[in-house]
DNA sequence: CAGCCCTGATTTAACGATAAGTCACAAAGT
DNA sequence: ACTTTGTGACTTATCGTTAAATCAGGGCTG
């Protein structure tokens, strides 16, 4: 067994018939070859003792597939899946590959253009594809559809339903957090939220203006916080904080973000959830560790990491041109954890 | 470019050459081909234009090579990934491979034993493999290494030293925790830690049990926690913080458990690190983000799957039974963080 | 006894790329 | 004039598997 790979052929020439008879006993027989039980027998005996498993390159060739997806990231400088939320949903995606007996490669070039990338993934190493949140100037659902490959996006906007996928609704999710704050009494309600280049981030922050302009709440100057980014955001959340007149609440975009504002409060020596209530976004793993625990939007990361790879699966296997772009909106649902209360009395009435 | 494939058949039918032609081109005339100036241009001019892009099944059929490594975990449940540590390694394998021009493909299959994975996983679909942190009773290493698959294992522990890869050296993980805590005049240290099915906790724990000895410390019955499941572990901690002579250190063997050290003594009304020092082991995410932030052992995760990705492509690329296993030994580090502090008073001298 | 079906295979021809050997032809050397 | 050298290609064979067509021969029917 040492280095002659064990082949179809090897084994029909020891068992004494051709490499199709092989080939038809292995595959149970799809073809219309047919192989008398003792027959069978001998080359299935063989092939456990060989240890014989079917070459994947030259299977792939032939049956022109791979019985594998691929997973496009978006890359952060060196790093690819590099946060918990990616990761999460690479675990579901891997989780429903598994199920629907795919493989999953992790392509590690970068997507830079349709021309020049396109190639590079246009490789039929695998069946279909899963990008996972897309730049929104990037033109790697068009490239990659134009290619013929079968596509399913996990995308951070209901806006890109034109393509099969799974999105997020950003705007229910926004809608159930307010909901929640508006609940417990709050009418001064900020957001902070990072610089509006994600789409997610813009929709976020959309969300939050139409919710308080429909629910006829004031947006005071200083509220909405638009232009944080991870660890520099300390000097804007204590100003927020210090304001005349500060928010009772404060709706965060991300739970990073949250776990910011909790740190902030802390400096400022403002108490949550007594003083300050704070809702996160995604509910993510930090929002379970922070003091106190995040009430937040739970995105069910994994889950939808599985139901881009079934659908994806769904679209290898039946003809990916004729059924129209599925699209799997994800409703993100309210975790009520211990980082909101009502109003502190003092503000109320 | 619908769906007809662009092969270098049909560049070559267009271009008005042969197949070989337009491979030489393509592939930087590593053969003994010559191509004219000319011909060489209108090659290269249709190729881009029809977006060509070799089939990585036929390549990796006839080079026998696929520039892809493969990646073995270990699953819990249904997730693979399934935790941060995992995770950034996977992380770094990306980066590692990446660098070197490799792909990475994440087995879905479970390894279950030699005799029934074995065949799976001798796709020839990847170059090599990296198999991380196998759990102990797993014929996995023998059996891969058996089938002449060239190998990388992340292992926790240095014991393992003898299969080529990457390890942790746990014991002066530990011996580094001690050290730092003896210097703040700790000498009540007791160890929190998981069962000792998996070898690094066993490792920890003898660490932590020599470490001791050795340094004529005393540890009271009770002390030594080895049964503790994550989420679970409440009422132990408890009680091992309402001992008639509580610890005035614990070190926990993961930073999980640290923070759940954390959540006793809050329970239990003790201070971190006031009253009691706490270090955890891992530096993953959590032990940045618990309050007070975690002193702990680091593990260049990241890193450590860089390095793993570059030694597995070391062996593959020179000729793999030719240099002997070559083990890389991972020292960690302390990080000092908020969650130690000197003895207190009260119990000094 | 010719014709037909059934069983149990075999042969052929791809899939697409490429290593290795071969070939045609022109210019240059002997 | 005849070999040599060099250029610019082409042909062949093969990687391992599999779809599709073909084939040999026994038994059964008409």
């Amino acid at each position: 067994m040492k280095n002659g790979k064990v082949t179809l052929g090897e084994i029909a020439r020891q068992a004494g018939t051709s490499t199709m008879t092989v080939s038809a006993v292995l595959n149970g027989s799809r073809s219309n070859t047919r192989v008398a039980d003792e027959t069978r027998k001998r080359i299935e005996k063989l092939a456990a003792e060989l240890n014989y498993s079917p070459n994947a390159m030259a299977r792939g060739l032939r049956r022109q597939r791979t019985d594998t997806i691929g997973v496009l990231f978006t890359w952060a400088g060196s790093r690819t899946i590099h946060n918990l939320y990616s990761m999460t949903m690479l675990d579901g995606i891997v989780a429903g590959a598994a199920t629907a007996g795919y493989h999953v490669l992790l392509y590690t070039q970068r997507w830079e253009s349709a021309a020049t990338s396109a190639a590079t993934f246009a490789d039929q190493r695998t069946d279909g594809m899963i990008v996972i949140a897309p730049r929104e100037d990037s033109d790697v659902v068009t490239g990659l559809t134009a290619l013929g490959i079968p596509l399913a996006v996990i995308s951070s906007s209901v806006k890109d339903s034109c393509v099969p996928g799974v999105n997020i609704d950003n705007d229910t999710g926004m809608a159930l957090g307010l909901a929640h704050l508006s609940a417990l009494g709050h009418t001064r309600i900020a957001y902070a939220g990072q610089p509006p280049e994600r789409r997610s981030m813009r929709e976020r922050h959309d969300a939050y203006v139409c919710w308080m302009v429909e629910h006829k709440l004031p947006i005071p100057e200083g509220y909405a916080l638009t232009t944080l980014s991870t660890g520099k955001s300390q000097p804007a959340l204590e100003s927020l904080l210090r304001l005349p007149e500060p928010p009772t609440a404060i709706f965060a975009a991300t739970d990073d973000l949250a776990a910011e504002v909790l740190e902030a409060a802390r400096t400022v020596g403002i108490s949550v959830p007594e003083q300050l209530s704070v809702v996160g976004f995604d509910d993510v793993l930090v929002a379970s560790l922070t003091t106190p625990k995040l009430t937040t939007i739970r995105l069910p990361l994994y889950e939808m990491g599985q139901q881009a790879a079934q659908l994806l699966v769904a679209r290898i296997k039946g003809r990916s041109e004729a059924d129209g772009p599925s699209v799997q909106i994800i409703s993100p649902e309210l975790i009520v954890r211990d980082s909101t209360a009502t109003v502190p009395s003092s503000l109320q009435g």
